[in-house]
DNA sequence: AGCAAATGAGACAACAGTGACTCACTTATT
DNA sequence: AATAAGTGAGTCACTGTTGTCTCATTTGCT
């Protein structure tokens, strides 16, 4: 009813702007969920009025980062080709691709109801493909997928200089390649399949 | 300086109306570790007013629960013979405990300072052992730990009815067992250490 | 039964967060 | 350079929560 005079065109200082927010909300809110909008702009280096007018509410904001972490998500399990490649290797390549893009959870409202449903189903079929083939022992995906989902965020969680993530002989430092390997094997050993080092065979 | 006349006897009332207010806040903290005092207060069946006359601020109600939660946590691990008895024993232990007193973590402000470091270096200690005993392959107590404590709380989530839960052959719906089996299975083979039925030989 | 303690109900100020608005100023676009 | 869009800073009303207080009533103790 009020539309608010919408402009005839959006300028590149709104889009950095909603960038800018969107980002600061991923970081801000992963530490405190209830971080209050003024922290947020803050963090984006901006004022809170200019929150307020990218997102018309606190529920919008929390929406839009909700639908941008999804499809990044989503094209994660894409790229991953988790429901044609092999299940092992199609987990490795999600696990890398979710570190390098550093999804975050915690944060969003909640991923099992909305528009991350598509996501849920995508890892509901790679687990359910990976016990089928005999990598792991359990068999309900949901169970797996809540396991990958808390050993991910614990994994994201660990300080870089964790013993944890310092591999054998590998000399150069590949933080994500470390955080991979640590959840993978984690994981899996999680639900019940090998961790013997020749997993990926 | 203020001292508000502090009564000569502590009557019954007050006793119980505290405990009432310490297993609300529990259990109502768990599900949304900022819900008003309000709401914990309804959730004990008292005023407002009360829980604040039992707890003088938010914060000390929070403390006091931590203080309460851990001590049932250390009285488990004391009841586990977490040092002397045989380290798989022992988790199992622990881990049945843990769930008949149905302790919950997400609400406590932040484990790992205050009064909660000597569970902390029990958990550890523990964990030690069952790497020196050859039972798990990571090494660093506080990745167990954390692996641990996250895979416990989503162990403590599952409802009663998922079919992880369901064992074998057991027929008596043990839900304590059933969880504490999931839980040791998955905690054990998370941290590389064989899955096979065999385990507590 | 009698007294002190504890509670419920309600009012109260203080405070933080949200959302809407204005106005002067800056920036992008043409 | 001119114009439209975007921003910063500030104000304002509104809401929910916290913490304090009073007073009538109930409850536990002896």
């Amino acid at each position: 009813m009020s539309a608010p005079t919408r402009p005839e065109k959006v300028r590149a200082d709104a889009v950095r702007s909603t960038a800018r927010i969107l980002e600061a909300a991923e970081d801000v809110l992963a530490v405190d969920p209830n971080a209050s909008l003024e922290k947020i702009a803050d963090a984006a280096g901006l004022a809170r009025a200019t929150v307020h007018r990218r997102f018309a509410s606190r529920k919008a904001l929390l929406e839009a980062l909700d639908v941008a972490l999804n499809e990044r998500y989503l094209a994660g399990l894409q790229q991953a080709r988790v429901s044609t490649a092999p299940p092992l290797a199609a987990l490795y390549r999600l696990i890398e691709i979710t570190f390098e893009i550093k999804i975050r959870h915690r944060p969003v409202v909640d991923i099992s109801q909305g528009p991350g449903q598509e996501v849920l189903n995508g890892l509901d079929l790679l687990f359910t493909r990976l016990h089928d083939a005999g990598v792991i022992t359990a068999s309900g995906p949901v169970w797996c997928r809540t396991v990958f989902l808390a050993l991910l965020t614990e994994v994201h969680l660990l300080p870089a200089d964790a013993p944890e993530l310092a591999p054998a002989g590998n000399n150069p430092p590949d933080d994500i390649g470390a955080r991979s390997d640590l959840l993978l094997r984690t994981v899996i050993g999680a639900l019940g399949g090998s961790t013997g080092p020749e997993l990926l065979g």
